[in-house]
Parts: C-alpha cells; structure tokens; sequence
DNA sequence: AGCACGCCGACT
DNA sequence: GTCGGCGTGCTC
C-alpha cells in the first residue's frame, strides 16, 4: 500500500493522507473523496501508514501539476498564507510532457537610439523597470524582447492588469507574432480556453497575453515575464489567496530563472524604489501640452463647457473623466443627513436614472427609488456627487448635435460592446466618451485634444497611505491620453491643484516627495498585513477581533497599528472588522497570521484595499 | 469551503 | 407528531 499527502483543489483545509494501490507521481491530480463528496486532489508528497482508517483513492486522472506550478503556489500559499489547496486551485494543470520548443528567429522591430539603450538594459537585468512616459513606444521594446526570448526556444508571457486591454495589445502582437500568439483570462468560453489549452499544449502558442490568471498555465520553459503597467492595483486579487500577480512574477523570475520585465508610465514607489530602471522620457509624438487647473468643487462648470466648446468646435475628440459610475453616487435626505443605505452592505446606494433605481455598486442590491426617506420619512431628497451617466446626460443637452458616450464598467459588459465604442471612437464617430478609470488604461486614441479630469480629490482624500500615489497616477494617465498626435490640453477640476501643479509633469519628483513621506511609516519601508474579520453576526465580528487582538499582543512581535471595524462596515449581510499589522519583515507578520488563523479571518499580505 | 449532525419553532 | 431553520464541528 502506498500513502499520499494530498492537497485538495479549492480547499481551505490542509492536506490529507489517502490510500493507493499503486505508486502516484507527485504533482498527479487524482480523483479522493471527502465526507461524501468526490473532489479532485494533488498528490504532494509521501506518507507513512497514518494511525487512522484512511479512505483510498477513487481514481488517478492523466492531469499533472509540474515541480514549477508547485513552487509557485507553495510561494502563495506561504506568503500569502493560504492552504495548498487553494494556491493549486487558480492553476490549470498540464496533460502532456514537455517538449523542445523551436528556436525562432523573428523580424524585430526598428528600434529608435533611445529604445535600444532601453532594450539593451532591460537585456542585461534578470529584473528590471522600463519607467516610460506615455507614448514613449515601451510596446517596441516588449516585442524586441519577445523576439530574444523565442529565439531561444523559449516562451513568453505578457500580463496587463485587465481583461479590456488584452484584444488590443493582441491585434499589436499579431502582427509580429501570428498565431504564435492568444489572450488568456477567465472570462474566455469553456471552449475557448481548451482550444487555447490544446495549442499552449502542441507548442503551437508562444507568447500569451493576460490577465494575472495568465500565470498559471501549463506553459513549459516561460523565459520571459512582461508586467505591463505594473503600478496597477487590478493585479492583486481580492479574494483569497489575496496574490499580487506583479510581485509573484518577481518572486518566481527569481526562483525559476525567468527574465521580468515591469512597464509603466507612472511605476508605484516600490517598484522605482528596488527595481533597477530605465527612464525613456518624452512622448513619441512631440507635443505642447496645456494644462488647465480650476479650483473648484466637483460640478460641470462654465469654464470646463467653454473648453469642451473650443475643442469641439475645432474638430478635436474629448475624454472627460471622474470615478463614479451611475447618475449620482448618494441619495441624501435633506432633513436627517443621512444617505439612502443598501440594506445588506453599509453603504450609500448609488442613484441609476435610467432604470428609476437605487443600485449598491458592492452587492447589485436594487430597489426603486423611495419616495421619502427611509430614515425620518421626510420627502426632501436630493442625490449627490456627480457620476458619469449624469454628466453625460448633461453634456448631451448642451451639445446636443455633438455625439456623446459612457465608458465605464456599466457601459462596457462585453467584449463587442468595447470594441465598437474604442472603434467608433477611433473613427471620430463619437466626440466625447465620458467615463471611469477604464478610460485610463492604455487604449490609444489619436484625436484627444481634451483630457477633463472630475472628481479626482475623493481619490485623493481616500484613507489609505497609497492615495497620493493612485490618484496622480491616474491623473498622468488620463492626461498623457491627449494631445498623443497634435498640442493636447487637459483641464483638472481639483481643491488640490497645487499637488497636481507640483507633479503631473513630474512624476519623478513626486516618488522623491512620497519617499519621505512613507519613510518609517509604510511600504516600501515597512511590511503591512491586514487582518479581515468578517461574520454575519456583529457581535461574533468584534469578538473574533478582540481575541485576534490579544493573541498578537501576547504572543507576536509586530506592530498592531489598528483594530476596529472597517469602514464598510457590511458588506453582503458580514460584518466586517480589521487588524492592521507593520513590521519590517516578513516573517513576524507569517507568524501573526499563522498564530491567528480561523475560518472568519482572512490574511491580506502587502494589502491595497483598506476599506 | 462544504456538508453532516443536532437541537428548537411552525405546520399537517 | 414531523419538516426544516441554521449553529457547531469535522473532513484523511
């Protein structure tokens, strides 16, 4: 009889011995039952014959999990404290042995003198930074990089934050790289993904695009990671394991001996902090850039419709940005103060006019709009903060010949529905696109003679130490996408203007100003964790937290530097409460979490959500 | 995480 | 008397 240590796909419990009949390779899937239910496992290591009766395995599948897929997850599940079982769960496992992958000698790009000292260095470092201005051609030198990869028989990799960005950077890629190329996240159809699985499988695809799911496929010999726009926060997961795809890309790079490369524009201080880098300045396209600074309050202005006028009126296209989505983001009671709440999240509900609803963005919570409030019963209520359907309702009134759209997350469900509006925007079909962040990320539009920025100082003034960070990287963002091809403007509507005067040309200077004042407090000088208590009942919440609390002060050495409940007090009908812990080093803060483990408490390393 | 076991309220 | 609510505890 043999005896296995198995780890069980999605589980949260740790490994289990089973019984076979026959040897099992490790990393094997095999098919186990649990109570009463058949779920799949992986084989992890050899036991001995446990002192208790032991179920034996129900089947061995031809799947396999490889020594690299295994490390990578026993890093998520060390770092980021997860069961096995889980860190496996997000992989897709291999169904054939490796084999010799050719080595292709393929047309690269013309290089300008600048790319190719960038090329050269980022050739030289295991792991390096490309710290590039918009439009200063980062995508050359990712494709010049693919080139060397798979001319050593390698293959490649290249992550970008969202699944939106994936077709695009594919139709660019396709061009060199043919069907050697495919785009890999989790929304792709079961049939999609086993096509694409069956050509990763035959060497028929080299180079994948993704998603952060990107890095767990059955891809032999990876020799190449390309993180574009690194700073990006979408990279971490919001679930458990709560990974960051950026840091695993470094962490396994460095174990496996693959080349990681990270792009951006706007890098987070971590990165520009520890990284070697390359800064390419300058925008591809010269361009005189006009930046407008109004010191207001988040409304539609006369001075911002006079701008739309001017751009409009000489043929130019417009983005107009603020990061609320909906008509208005509360609906408040003139009386009593208080916001129209969902009734299982403590949060406000945001006011859809289309539909005639109330709508929680956390749960999809909707019910009509009442008529009086809920509170007090006083029917004087007035909706609040400006969102993107309301602006663009409004912008059509006024411009009513000029064709205006949305582009945020209501918006754009689908697919087609991104491709048509990027496409009829491209075409100049369409003047204004008003929309959220997605607006930000890296779609190329060539006729913006007008960035507006809305809204920017709730960003600013949000509770967390990467604010500052966040809110003027976005603002680069939406900036950088005027005036790519002729003069640009861009007009910030902020109470902070002196910070955005200070460092929207500068964002070197800005990482000099937020190293200090990070420095002692937060990372990339300290290690934070945070603690996430969630419980239906309150009281079982706060008392979990309390004893979470204690444990640490009597048994950790880290620095407890907050408990209490958060600030979305519910979400779904759980109560939520938060132990934030810093430390200089890991490994106190992997104890605290150890020490502290319980099915309501989730560990958040290196977290970026705090609220 | 599931899923079973087990102990209290509203039905036939 | 039973059906079923979800509180508690275990899974090789």
């Amino acid at each position: 009889m043999f005896y296995y240590k198995t780890a069980l796909l999605g589980s949260p419990l740790e490994l289990l011995i089973y019984r076979a009949c026959e040897q099992i390779q490790i990393g094997r899937v095999i098919k186990v039952l649990l109570k009463t239910k058949e779920c799949l496992g992986v084989v992890m290591q050899d036991a001995e014959e446990p002192p208790f009766e032991c179920q034996s395995i129900n089947d061995i599948t031809t799947r396999f999990f490889t020594a690299d897929q295994i490390r990578r997850a026993k890093f998520i599940s060390e770092y980021y404290s997860s069961s096995l079982g889980l860190a496996l769960g997000l992989f897709t496992p291999h169904e054939s042995e490796k084999r010799v992958f050719e080595k292709l000698t393929l047309p690269a790009p013309k290089l300008s003198a600048q790319q190719q000292k960038a090329f050269e260095f980022v050739r030289s470092n295991e792991r390096s930074l490309i710290f590039g201005d918009t439009g200063s051609g980062k995508s050359e030198i990712y494709i010049a990089l693919i080139c060397d990869t798979l001319s050593q028989g390698k293959n490649a990799v290249f992550l970008l934050p969202e699944i939106g960005l994936t077709m695009q950077l594919e139709a660019r890629l396709r061009v060199f790289f043919g069907d050697l190329t495919a785009v890999w996240h989790s929304k792709l159809t079961k049939k999609r993904k086993s096509e694409i699985l069956r050509a990763i499988h035959e060497g028929r695809i080299r180079v994948v695009i993704g998603a952060r799911s990107a890095l767990f496929l059955p891809l032999y010999d990876t020799g190449l990671i390309i993180v574009d726009e690194e700073h990006d926060e979408s990279y971490k997961s919001n679930s458990a394991p709560r990974y960051n795809a950026r840091d695993m890309s470094l962490a396994i790079g460095a174990k496996e001996g693959i080349k990681v490369v990270l792009g951006s524009a706007t890098p987070s201080l971590q990165t520009a902090l520890k990284m070697p880098y390359f800064r390419l300045k300058g925008t591809f396209f010269k361009t005189d850039k006009e930046i407008i600074y109004e010191n207001a309050h988040n409304d539609i202005s006369p001075k911002m419709l006079c701008e739309i006028e001017t751009a409009l009126a000489s043929g130019r296209q417009i983005i107009v940005f603020l990061p609320t989505r909906a008509h208005f983001k509360y609906v408040t009671c003139k009386a009593c103060g208080k916001n129209v709440e969902c009734p299982f999240c403590a949060v406000s509900m945001s006011l859809h006019k289309n539909i005639n609803a109330l709508k929680c963005h956390y749960c999809g919570f909707t019910e009509r709009i009442p008529k009086a409030c809920p509170k007090c019963g006083s029917e004087i209520m007035e909706a609040v903060r400006l969102g993107t359907a309301e602006v663009m309702d409004r912008l059509r009134v006024i411009f009513n010949s000029y064709r205006i759209e949305k582009f945020d997350r209501d918006e754009i469900t689908t697919d087609a529905k991104l491709n048509k509006i990027l496409k009829s925007f491209q075409s100049r079909e369409i003047d204004i696109l008003v929309g959220t962040q997605m607006l930000s990320k890296g779609h190329d539009y060539h006729n913006v003679g007008l960035s507006v920025i809305m809204g920017i100082d709730s960003l600013l003034a949000m509770n967390d130490f990467k604010a500052r960070e966040h809110a003027l990287s976005l603002a680069v963002q939406i900036a950088g996408r005027s005036g790519r091809k002729e003069s640009g403007k861009v007009f910030i509507q902020s109470k902070n203007c002196d910070f955005f005067k200070k460092y929207l040309n500068n964002y070197d200077s800005f990482l000099e100003y937020e190293k200090t004042v990070r420095k002692g407090l937060y990372p990339p000088f300290k290690k934070l964790m945070r603690l996430l208590i969630s419980h239906k009942n309150e009281a079982k919440a706060k008392e979990i937290t309390d004893k979470t609390v204690q444990i640490l002060r009597e048994n950790a050495s880290v620095e407890i530097v907050g408990a209490g409940v958060c600030d979305i007090s519910k979400i779904a009908g759980k109560h939520r409460c938060f132990v934030l812990l810093r430390c200089d080093n890991v490994k106190p803060l992997l104890y605290a979490a150890a020490l502290t483990r319980n099915p309501f408490v989730q560990a958040d390393m290196d977290p970026l959500n705090f609220s």
